[in-house]
DNA sequence: GGCTGATAGTTAGCATACGAAATATAGGAG
DNA sequence: CTCCTATATTTCGTATGCTAACTATCAGCC
């Protein structure tokens, strides 16, 4: 049965987290990064000059927990918050040069922890694999 | 590649575990339970009497986080804190009577939840991800 | 203009997670 | 017995996540 704690998806998908998140912020930390905002940087991106509400829906993350987020971002040089010229209670969300100098290293790194995590995995597991995880986003 | 954010394991079974979570924390709710807690109690419902250390390793929890998970649980009236009195640094932790009585009705929840979660996965992808996932616990 | 309801972000409160420091107790060497 | 080291748990600091409450601003309407 399912009740049997570790055959529950609540157990396995949490511990299965933890350790890619384990994984990624050994390797961000160097960088002075978090896994999260490591996340937020790469989504950044592909597309600055985008308001918090828009970021978070990309990055299926609450308001709340983005706003803190970006703030340390702010306050440790990666992220710059303008206020939008339109709108002012929107943000207009922009990397720094530090940033963007660099996204090709973070995106490196990140490639090879993804490929670690996977490194047990058959090609045919994979693709298996993460089709599933997205099937599970609501 | 996996850089772009959406396609990133650690994206993705962000995303996985907190659908999940979500799912666990509105089915726990009326229980008084958060998913955490209610793993806490399925894993000491398969023997009562461990200590906090013990229960740590089998829920993969840091002891720093399962002691304040256990400080609700006793304040909330599910489980009992114990100091052993072979080793008095040690706890025995035992579930309550009302936590006892409940057991049946969380499991039925939980396994429901589960059944719910692996819905739209075909018998095969069940089982292939249950054991991906448990591959990925280091 | 001024009121009203909607929207963008922030803040506060709570519950995980985890590393590191602090506490209390065990257990063994001398 | 006493000191030293190892172990069990707790506490502290930081970073997510989420809900709800709050603030500022916008947009439409009279």
């Amino acid at each position: 049965m399912a009740s049997e704690y570790d055959d529950c998806l609540l157990f396995l998908l949490a511990k299965a987290y933890q350790r890619v998140y384990g994984d990624f912020k050994k390797r961000m930390q160097p960088h002075g990064l978090t896994p999260v905002q490591h996340l937020v940087i790469l989504a950044l991106s592909l597309e600055e000059g985008v308001s918090a509400g828009e970021l978070g829906k990309r990055l299926m993350l609450d308001n709340a927990t983005l706003s803190g987020v970006l703030d340390r971002l702010s306050e440790s040089g990666w992220v710059v918050k303008q206020s939008s010229q339109e709108d002012k209670r929107s943000l207009k969300l922009y990397l720094t040069d530090r940033a963007r100098s660099n996204l090709e290293l973070l995106k490196a790194e990140s490639d090879d922890a993804n490929r670690r995590v996977l490194d047990s995995f058959s090609l045919e597991e994979r693709v298996i694999f993460k089709r599933l995880l997205k099937d599970l986003q609501k």
